[in-house]
DNA sequence: CCACTATGAATGAAAG
DNA sequence: CTTTCATTCATAGTGG
């Protein structure tokens, strides 16, 4: 059985609110973004230069640079950065593995069958501060895009304390009591509510 | 097998396979979340009817509903309801910039009609095999639809009022922020890398 | 034509 | 509520 090819990936909506001329690109379909070899490059450079997570206000202005040389939303550049961000971790975390034992590392499945105080392991990171470890976070000043504080945040790896659980019954929500009320008759329209 | 959704379920059945991952039995529920059609649908369908930050309660009763159609516990639903609420705002947010200044508008009342065309839910695949079946109405009898309200709900969000929440740079985006250029090409000022 | 890989896109889960 | 992280889904591109 080979529904790989079937037609039944659909994947309803996409409409690309454009009016199908994004394709500044290769020919593109309007399947998904395609950037452009200057678009992959700027966007690489600007990662490498230690923007890891852009604001938002960043990622409109790169997206609004980004399409002079072709069709670009910001979504795609939030997404870049994100993708980009995570697989590099995602090899690193691979290669990892650091040093064997790092005493406390457990690492096991939470069950969160029953939230109450499951502790969050977090990576073996360790962000030491004011040493440079490993990475090779350099940023470069001289590429002052913005005036905005661009690449602060680089990765601090800070430790997850956890230390906020999710309630399932109690007084978790204390704010969402008078917020909005905008759908009184929800029990009526859902009898089981 | 309990097939309840059984047919052509061509995403279900997904459930974290080939994992391996050799906790304690696996094939439960290991892993995360993964909802099936049935429960995203009446998920967005809460949604849809304005239902966005519900309470603990409602959280309970929705998760209990839902358990018909799989695994879920509260703290999915509760997420669920959280994310689907703030990506609909940060779509909103990244999907500008798009209709941008380069091209003439063709259609000029489209602009503010069409947001949430952009990015439908499309969990895709599934709307093919929920729709033409015969099972999965079962617990339906409780659920039932209302006669929506008259006015366009699900939008009655706009008390919010915040400073970093913004869009459109198109008009107010300056190039004079620094005193390096004024034109676009970003690759200048990358160039050096 | 089919398998594999790189990566865009999406979303569950959580931290802040 | 907002933002980030982790994992997964989907697809364009490429090799056999």
């Amino acid at each position: 059985m080979d529904e790989r090819i079937s037609g039944f990936y659909v994947k309803a909506g996409h409409v690309r609110a454009g009016n199908g001329n994004d394709n500044s690109d290769t020919g593109t379909k309007c399947g998904r973004w395609n950037p452009t070899s200057e678009q992959v490059k700027v966007l690489t450079d600007l990662f490498t230069s230690g923007l890891r997570t852009p604001s938002t206000d960043q990622i409109q202005k790169i997206s609004t640079q980004l399409s002079f040389y072709g069709k670009i939303e910001s979504k795609n550049v939030f997404y870049w950065f994100q993708n980009h961000k995570a697989r590099e971790r995602q090899k690193r975390r691979k290669v990892s593995v650091d040093y064997d034992h790092q005493k406390d590392l457990i690492r096991h499945v939470d069950k969160i069958s029953s939230p109450k105080h499951y502790v969050e392991f977090h990576n073996s990171y360790m962000h030491v501060a004011g040493e440079a470890h490993d990475e090779p976070e350099r940023v470069i000043e001289t590429l002052q895009l913005f005036p905005l504080n661009s690449f602060d945040d680089q990765e601090s790896e800070k430790l997850r304390m956890h230390g906020d659980e999710f309630k399932e019954e109690g007084t978790t929500f204390s704010y969402t009591i008078g917020t909005e009320m905008d759908h009184p008759p929800l029990d009526l329209r859902l009898n089981f509510l």
